[in-house]
DNA sequence: TTTAGTCGGGG
DNA sequence: GTGTACGACTAAA
């Protein structure tokens, strides 16, 4: 028989002592389970002396054996080898095998890839992934099984030339358990809601009746009967891809211990297996035959650096990426309506709303994931669980065999140690001189590690090779051969023009298309710019020292020499940071600065270009606590439009009152948009006004700090741990995580004593003197500055006029 | 300033 | 699972 077949899921298993991989996918729409047996583990043995392969062949130790060998030509880094590649019969194999050729053949020199996983070496050595058509013929399976899906055996399989789009099905579920103690207990407490959203199912389940439910809620009998009803759902459903939000660390751990306590049955995968809970630290939920991808684990993972959001919950997350605020929830009111069997539909909608929300997310973050598999050859799986350097690590050896090389084997304990040890110099950053500017240039370097790379040849190959032509690193004593083009520069050289290529395709491309470009263009940009770090991780074979000092050097060396020529040429540089520079004209043309960029550029070797990244109208850079310098990394700028992009004030973060934040933002707004000094003033005399006479709102005074352990724990009475003995007087749950809010009021003599709840406190009972010396001089004092308004005196001044005033 | 330890998300 | 985990941030040294 012959089909079409998309790939979703990778197992393995074994039959009368050999490997069988399992691949699930669809037919026709319909899942299925092939098993093939073509695909064997192997790895590479180096030998001093060659006929020592005949008795390798011979090796078996009670079920494992080796199946064949053969002798290959392979480099590593810059060494040509003949190596043996030794099949086995298991993965299980390796481990044995390989120790017995250590010990026992003479000649054994060195053992390589012998640490890659089967999956893994399937989708490698055959650029194949997930989600992608295949053609395939299979034919009738005579052996037992117990898949719940039709199961045949697979002859032969190969990507097709066709790749049509495949928009993968997903289920989002999400969980509310009645938590009420200090601790969240599968033990003792039950799952009282269930969620699933789909684009065909999008329900809130629960088994405590009430009157008048909303439409999206059903009832079950009791919770067992409710996870026994979700099970079938999500069969019924017969989705690809399962999300959740942080469902490896929670809902699907909570539902599986939670199934098996209360003696439901809960089995939804394609074998009749349950979830699989595995990981101590870091738990991972599978199910067998539906990709799980926990959209939490990914966003922490790999999404965190480039998401601006103050923490990474489901709610910060959906405010940044969809733009959709997340009804929070009161769980104390919630549990209250529960105990006493009112209406649950203010839950049922929380319950409901948080797998929407992972829904809506995992549409825009699953192409991504899904791209980054295919990429790197990676299971959607694995993908989603990956660290920076596994997505490296897994892409170059995919791409190895185009240089017919394989991974440089791993270090050893005592040359890991070393590694670890070592540290070399980073980036550049020009210390800014403090002040307000007008008419801000700023510049960057597109990728500028990469292109580094490309353009100097960079790579483990090339680095103090002999050679005709060479390029002198930075560093003391370093060179790098540009006689032949080196590995990583070749994988990253390609990286880069294919998401160019892709850049170009996205113009013309319909909704559709681009959703899929643009996941694309995202894997191979993450992918490229993560590829350098590997150089310095210790942990892989492909480290460099050389080749990362040299890295950081060239960078450092090519933006203080731009720097150098833009401040010759007339200019004056304002600050620097890495890949970008921030220029003032200084009475010049724009025109000719934007010559003297052009004339860089043709400067500028190989592939690396700066480019402009944008006019800003006003910029204000701030000094450092207690000097005249300037701080590195903290600024605020004002584009063309009026947006404001403010860097590194740490205001912006919570721990701020309210109107600490709102008076930084505009004090910051004002002077952008050269506000005269009087009215910057006159606006911070109202403020503090305003907080003298207890106008200010008591919801904008609430500070919010996060209780870190049991206050038992804590050594020294913090404000907030002073807050969370009152919460907890109050009857209220203070465990560890909680958020504990509070206001600093009038009476006491320690900030601790000062302390109270927002409920404990009346209208403009907070103490003046706290919020204006703690809370808005702090944030607003460096800013002020920067237009020579002293805040400070300010603050005094008024607050003497108010005392004279007062008596 | 360096180092060890904890926490993240979830209810 | 043919291996093993991170990394940012804070409190203590």
């Amino acid at each position: 028989m012959k089909s079409k077949f998309i790939l979703l899921d990778l197992d393995y298993t074994e039959f009368n002592n050999r490997v069988y991989l399992e691949l699930t996918g669809r037919i026709n729409g319909k899942k299925t389970v092939l098993l093939y047996d073509k695909f064997l583990p192997y790895f590479y043995v180096e030998l001093s002396d060659e006929s020592d392969a005949d008795r390798i062949k011979q090796i078996k130790e009670g079920d494992f054996y080796v199946v064949s060998t053969e002798w290959l030509e392979k480099t590593i880094i810059s060494e040509e080898k003949k190596l043996l590649r030794v099949y086995l019969n298991t993965p299980r194999a390796v481990k044995p095998i390989k120790s017995i050729i250590r010990k026992e053949i003479k000649s054994f020199v060195q053992i390589y890839e012998a640490n890659i996983v089967f999956i893994k070496r399937f989708l490698v050595d055959n650029s194949f992934s997930m989600f992608s058509q295949y053609d395939i013929e299979y034919e009738k399976s005579e052996m037992e099984s117990n898949y719940t899906q039709p199961c045949f055996f697979l002859k032969s399989i190969i990507l097709s030339k066709e790749q049509q789009a495949y928009s993968p099905k997903v289920l989002s579920i999400d969980i509310e358990t009645l938590s009420e103690g200090e601790e969240i207990n599968p033990e003792k407490e039950p799952i009282i809601f269930v969620s699933l959203y789909s684009q065909s199912l999008q329900k809130a389940f629960t088994y405590q009746k009430y009157e008048n439910p909303e439409n999206f809620v059903e009832f079950c009998q009791s919770e067992k009967a409710m996870l026994e009803r979700i099970c079938e759902c999500i069969k019924e459903q017969d989705a690809d891809i399962i999300t959740g939000y942080f469902s490896d660390g929670f809902d699907l751990p909570y539902i599986s211990k939670r199934a098996r306590i209360i003696n439901a049955s809960f089995q939804p995968g394609y074998d009749n297996s349950g979830i699989r809970v595995t990981g101590s630290s870091f738990k991972v939920a599978k199910i067998k035959g539906i990709t799980h991808l926990d959209i939490y684990r990914f966003i922490r993972g790999i999404m965190n650096a480039s998401i601006d959001s103050d923490s990474l919950s489901l709610a910060a997350v959906s405010r940044v990426l969809l733009g959709e605020e997340k009804h929070e929830a009161d769980f104390d009111s919630f549990f209250k309506a529960w105990k006493n069997q009112e209406s649950l539909n203010r839950f049922a909608a929380y319950n409901l709303q948080d797998s929407r929300l992972c829904y809506l997310l995992s549409e825009k973050i699953v192409p991504s994931i899904i791209e980054l598999g295919k990429l790197s050859s990676l299971p959607a799986f694995q993908a989603c669980r990956s660290s920076f350097s596994m997505l490296v690590e897994s892409h170059l050896l995919k791409r190895e065999k185009e240089f017919s090389m394989l991974s440089p084997p791993l270090p050893e304990e005592s040359e890991l140690r070393k590694r670890q040890r070592t540290s070399f110099e980073g980036a550049f950053v020009y210390q800014p001189s403090p002040g307000f500017y007008e008419s801000l240039y700023v510049f960057d370097f597109r990728s500028l590690y990469p292109t580094i790379i490309v353009s100097h040849n960079i790579s483990p190959e090339t680095v103090n090779r002999s050679s005709k032509k060479k390029i002198d690193s930075p560093v003391e004593g370093v060179w790098f051969s540009q006689d032949k083009e080196g590995f990583i520069p070749y994988v990253l050289k390609d990286l880069i023009d294919a998401r160019a290529e892709i850049k170009r395709k996205i113009a013309s491309a319909d909704d559709r298309e681009k959703t899929i470009l643009n996941a694309r263009q995202y894997a191979l940009k993450t992918v490229a710019n993560a590829t350098w770090g590997f150089f310095a991780y210790p942990l892989t074979g492909w480290y460099s020292y050389d080749c990362a000092r040299s890295i950081t050097a060239f960078g450092r060396h090519y933006i203080t020499t731009i720097i150098d020529k833009l401040k010759k040429a007339g200019f004056s540089v304002i600050y620097s940071d890495t890949d970008s520079i921030f220029v003032c004209l200084d009475g010049k043309e724009e025109k000719s600065l934007m010559q003297e960029i052009d004339k860089i550029n043709t400067e500028l070797p190989g592939i690396m270009e700066l480019n402009f990244e944008g006019k800003f109208s006003t910029g204000i850079f701030v000094s450092t606590k207690g000097t005249m310098t300037g701080a590195k990394k903290r600024y605020a700028l004002m584009s063309q439009d009026g947006a404001i992009s403010v860097k590194g004030f740490e205001t912006i973060r919570r721990n701020w009152s309210e109107i600490g934040k709102e008076v930084q933002m505009k004090v910051l707004e004002m002077i952008l948009s050269k506000k005269p000094n009087n009215e910057v003033e006159s606006y911070i005399k109202d403020v503090v006004v305003k907080i003298r006479a207890k106008k200010i709102e008591n919801r904008k005074m609430i500070i919010t700090t996060q209780l870190k352990k049991p206050i038992s724990e804590y050594e020294s009475r913090a404000p907030h741990v002073a807050a969370a003995e009152r919460l907890r007087e109050a009857g209220k749950r203070a465990a560890p995580g909680t958020i504990i809010s509070y206001i600093v009021c009038s009476e006491g003599k320690k900030i601790a004593d000062k302390v109270r709840l927002p409920e404990e406190c009346e209208q403009g009972d907070y103490d003046t003197d706290y919020y204006i010396n703690n809370q808005i001089l702090p944030s607003i004092e460096k800013i002020a500055d920067v237009v020579g308004i002293n805040a400070k005196e300010l603050i005094t001044k008024i607050t003497q006029s108010s005392l004279d005033k007062f008596f």
